[in-house]
DNA sequence: GTTGAAAGACCTAGTGA
DNA sequence: TCACTAGGTCTTTCAAC
């Protein structure tokens, strides 16, 4: 197995436990893992303290929510100072339909994944919040015909 | 406000709340939204029977658990047949390093959200596991520079 | 749908081994 | 690291509005 400094055998099954269900007691995980429940909990509040642990999200079901459609953007600049980079990323965060922007390698400069209600609220978006910003050189969308997998855990 | 079909403005302001804090104990979210203790335990009771919070999980700081570098792969199939696609999908799934995998309409068939601990462990991933799936026509991989927003909260 | 109250489960910190 | 303890907090249920 893989090692990560300062973890050992049980932080590493705490974590992989508590990324798939963090709504496991201390006690469910105790004796999963044949640990004393003041073992489990010394352990989680060190990994959290420590940061290993950011932090507790709900995950909701997009489709009952009204985001049936997810898009990714890439974006290209017609300008790479650190300047128009920073402009970009301050002005494209605020975007509540903006859920991640990445800076990327290749031949674009920004990944961007957008959820909105369905195309016509996404053309919207396209048309009077993104392309609106200063700079932009190209953006090419791609949509999410069907999830495969949708993990938030990282492999360990 | 935009409303949802079955949701109440109490409900849309849990679902928010939770999205960004599932530690938030419901006598906390009581507070916030004014109501008692009961009715928000009725609440979220109700939300997560009917399917709108899918299931609550830690996020952990991928740069302290050794997996820096996620890349973005965007895979193109040789043929789209549905056993072909079914296929890529049965296989391409089973990988870890696989965080998502997503169906996509335009240039390429799949993108895959991948998480490994260098670029040499990607090249080792590429090489020795997705390269040798049937029926790929090309892999064009990008690589995240850093990390501008980063959510798992839809807009509500 | 909402409420307050009551009982039970769990968390948390402490001790000593 | 563990077992045990005890106090405090939260969850969960329920009768009543």
């Amino acid at each position: 197995m893989m090692t990560i400094t300062g973890l050992d055998a049980t932080d590493i099954e705490i974590l992989k436990l508590l990324q798939k269900d963090a709504l496991l007691t201390n006690k469910e995980i105790s004796f999963k893992l044949r640990k004393s429940i003041a073992t489990i909990h010394e352990r989680i509040r060190r990994l959290k303290e420590q940061g290993y642990i950011n932090r507790v999200v709900a995950l909701l079901d997009r489709t009952k929510i009204d985001k049936s459609l997810i898009a990714f953007s890439q974006v290209l600049l017609n300008g790479h100072t650190a300047n128009t980079l920073y402009q970009f990323e301050q002005e494209v965060v605020k975007f509540p339909e903006v859920m991640e922007c990445f800076q990327m390698t290749g031949t674009f400069d920004f990944l961007l994944r957008i959820a909105t209600r369905d195309m016509d609220a996404y053309h919207h978006f396209y048309r009077n919040k993104l392309a609106t910003l200063p700079n932009i050189t190209s953006i090419q969308s791609f949509f999410v015909l069907s999830e495969t997998k949708s993990d938030t855990a990282y492999p360990l």
